[in-house]
DNA sequence: ATAGGTTGTCGAAGCGCTTCGACAGCTTTC
DNA sequence: GAAAGCTGTCGAAGCGCTTCGACAACCTAT
């Protein structure tokens, strides 16, 4: 294992200007910078990152938390870590794995051992457990997602009150009326999960105002469950011409049982879904959707907590403005 | 933040012995012991990872590379990863996230910096371009997938292989002669990822065996390009009356596909699937299926890495040997 | 009773790096 | 032409921990 000293002496500098050379703190005359270079390359230096971390107490590692259930639609947490990780490469950390199992330990373990320089937290209630902890600690920090109280807190979310509200829109402007909600499964209602439930307040207040009537369902995804919900729904409201899934797991059964019985779509009944690009690309219908920008919310998490290492920016709520997109799923209510 | 040396001088002890209680490295008296676990519960006492990796040369971290690519199905990556994060604590490490985006370079960089003391390498193709640094670095390594050359690797993985041969042998067994493979995106092939072609291999070899007729097509997923290619497969072969399936997201658009053109599952046709068992389950037909035990997999790779890292174990190819769970979307073959 | 083992504890060295203060050798300024 | 300011480099201290050898204190066997 080749070390700083080494490198130094190879380029007959000392190890203060070899490191300085590395960070950058000290200005270096080019001469004296390419020689230590040149050393470092021959060599095949890497700087020691436990020595680092431990002389600049930085580890350089971003510890991001994924929580471990299994009632939540996972492609979009991958995703999100995925741009999570390769953001933070951009920015010169790495990014630690920690799951939901261990809960709050985790975070007085990361905070504690200096093991990670800040914090990444996916799928936050709206009464999170580790809030407190975080806020005492004040360890850095960013939430995906929108707990109750946010202050002292940066969060990162789409924003999905406006979410709600846009479907309604769209589902209004064609002139439905009566409309279906499938939400997520009911365990994440029990979990107050925050999307889940601002979604349905945006659905319902811009719903009320444009005279929609909404009927919420939860469902477990999967094609049983969509089955027993929409015969509920439509054995209560039989003239619902309109949807909006929330459960990307129940969009594909809808959409073969609604073919099942005969209802056209878009010429029946119009569907919206609230999930990834590619999930309403992909479907049998081309879906009218809003998409989860997974990858922006990657993203702009990162950005923050970056930023705050650096002591720039402050706590902030960031709410990505949803984006509604028509494809063939949706369509003009049919006359009465 | 509290050190060592505190808690040893609230324990009236010295560091070492502190040290020792911690690593039990050598034998403390129970006295003693308890004077020093009280102190580091009083404290809030956590040791310092950057300090730990520089001394003992170990960063009790496992490096995992995730592919960074859209054309696999990322569920089952994720599954994996959670599997790995987790299973990784129950032995004391924590888990690195590093993406395809850096590739071997990220190999060089990890082993150089003592980042980690292992890794895990995802999605491995057949002759993979970090194989040849792990093989130099002799970096504790083991690969999730089969490369073609597995000297000095070791490697989990499905059997593959016998997973399509167990395939032919079901739609044999039950009486189909032709044979449609739905396989991954052709982009797959191309990257030579082993796990797609030992599956064919399987199913070719097995299938001759039993005289079946096997007609294979790469498909993206989604529903227009399993239109396209459902179309040629009746076009070439109208007798075809089994479908293997292994790109989930080819599943629910081929059930879809089927039923729209009046050929029921499973009494026309029949459907295997090589999926999750989740996917298999939730689909609108409940497919019977080879299960890809995602979670298994990940477990056994970080307990053979773990073994590695504690010297003991070597080099060795484990492969999960495949079942075949008979639901709801295979049948007899129809009467010519 | 004495040599030889154990057991439990301590002190000190050192892991590879960052960073601070010092300072030599310049250039600028009045 | 002396004071003041830059620039570029170095030496040394120290980050918090592990680990090795040393060594008291005690316990066996002979």
């Amino acid at each position: 294992m080749v070390t700083l000293a080494e490198v130094a002496q190879h380029a007959g500098v000392s190890a203060s200007t070899v490191s300085y050379v590395l960070s950058g703190k000290r200005s270096i005359s080019a001469n004296t910078r390419q020689r230590v270079e040149q050393s470092i390359r021959e060599l095949g230096y890497h700087p020691n990152a436990g020595a680092r971390a431990l002389a600049s107490s930085r580890s350089n590692i971003i510890a991001l938390m994924i929580p471990l259930r299994t009632d939540m639609y996972v492609p979009v947490m991958m995703e999100i870590a995925i741009a999570v990780a390769t953001t933070a490469r951009t920015h010169g950390y790495d990014v630690l794995l920690l799951t939901g199992e261990e809960g709050p330990d985790a975070v007085r373990r990361v905070t504690g051992s200096g093991l990670a320089d800040g914090m990444i937290l996916m799928d936050v209630e709206l009464d999170d457990e580790r809030l407190p902890l975080l806020r005492d600690t004040d360890q850095p920090a960013v939430l995906i997602g929108l707990p109750a109280d946010t202050t002292g807190l940066t969060c990162v979310d789409l924003d999905f009150k406006a979410t709600g509200a846009l479907c309604a829109e769209h589902l209004a402007t064609l002139g439905h009326r009566d409309v279906a909600v499938i939400g997520e499964a009911p365990a994440v209602y029990e979990r107050h999960t925050g999307f889940a439930e601002r979604t349905l307040d945006g659905l319902r207040s811009r719903g009320r105002e444009l005279g929609l009537r909404l009927l919420h369902r939860p469902c477990e995804g999967g094609y049983d469950a969509m089955a027993v919900t929409l015969a509920r729904i439509l054995d209560e409201r039989p003239g619902t011409t309109g949807f909006v899934v929330q459960n990307e797991s129940a969009v594909e059964p809808l959409l073969a049982l609604l073919r099942q019985q005969g209802r056209a779509v878009p010429e029946d009944v119009s569907v919206v879904a609230i999930c990834p690009e590619q999930v309403a690309v992909q479907a049998s219908v081309r879906l009218t959707s809003v998409a989860i920008p997974a990858q922006e919310m990657g993203r702009h998490a990162v950005e923050h907590l970056v930023a705050k290492l650096d002591g720039r920016g402050g706590d902030e709520v960031v709410l990505l403005a949803p984006e509604l997109t028509v494809r063939a799923s949706s369509g003009p209510a049919p006359a009465q």
